[in-house]
DNA sequence: TGATTGCATTCCTCTAGAGGAATATATAAG
DNA sequence: CTTATATATTCCTCTAGAGGAATGCAATCA
């Protein structure tokens, strides 16, 4: 055991197509790896291979229907990635003065940011 | 435009060392890099790598502050990622009647999990 | 000024893991 | 039984990106 349940999930979802998928599934109940080749524009083995590890994080689960294989979510490795993300809600939850300006733009620049709650322009009265 | 948003925040937390870092940086109101490689025994380098990344992801955010580079969490990408879940809650939400089976057991095998609810064995009364 | 400290950046190497092709396996259809 | 279909698996290749060493660059200190 060298890694916990939040790693395998968040290891997981790591990755675009993996969480492709998992957008794919959510909405459907579930869906056969046909489908999910067809929607997705990859191919059958890669679409196995990232259902596995899906899988093996709990985050989606099977069921052996004759030949098809009918993939859903699973709820347990979703949340268990919410969960990690929701502990982090106190960052967010914080509030300062200049919240206004923090969520009124949109600034996505290369270099790295600053502090948000540091921009303590005076308002241009 | 390559990439959305979610997708540099979940590439970003995609990796273990850089979980770490945030979780290394939750709690403490900010951080120099010097501080995060002696608590996270990673190298320097690789320490102001990783936080570059997280930058661009706005998961962290800088402040100047004479020779150190202070950093803090950024709510704005933690918050991305947080609501990327958050939008798969109808999934953990969905009730069942088998979920006295479902919160009661923790198997993790290497094969693909069946569906929780489709594991409709008779109780052995 | 020169030395030191804190950090970013560059260059190199190496490996995990993603994709491709081919094949294995199992079920269903004929 | 033979063939077709659905999926998993194996093997190979190739590249993104993680780590290491060395260096660059400011800011501080002596």
């Amino acid at each position: 055991m060298a890694v916990a349940v939040a790693d395998l999930v968040l290891d997981a979802v790591g990755e675009p197509n993996r969480r492709h998928l998992l957008e794919l599934l959510h909405g459907q109940r579930e869906s056969t790896v046909s489908e999910l080749v067809d929607a997705s524009g990859l191919r059958q083995p890669q679409v196995s291979k990232h259902l596995k590890v899906l899988a093996n994080a709990e985050l989606v689960s099977v069921r052996t229907d004759g030949r098809f294989r009918r993939y859903r979510l699973d709820g347990r490795g979703l949340r268990v990635a919410h969960d990690w993300f929701a502990s982090f809600d106190d960052v967010w939850h914080a509030r300062f003065d200049t919240l206004d300006e923090l969520v009124s733009t949109d600034p996505r620049p290369d270099q790295p940011q600053e502090h948000p709650d540091d921009r303590r322009r005076p308002r241009p009265t």
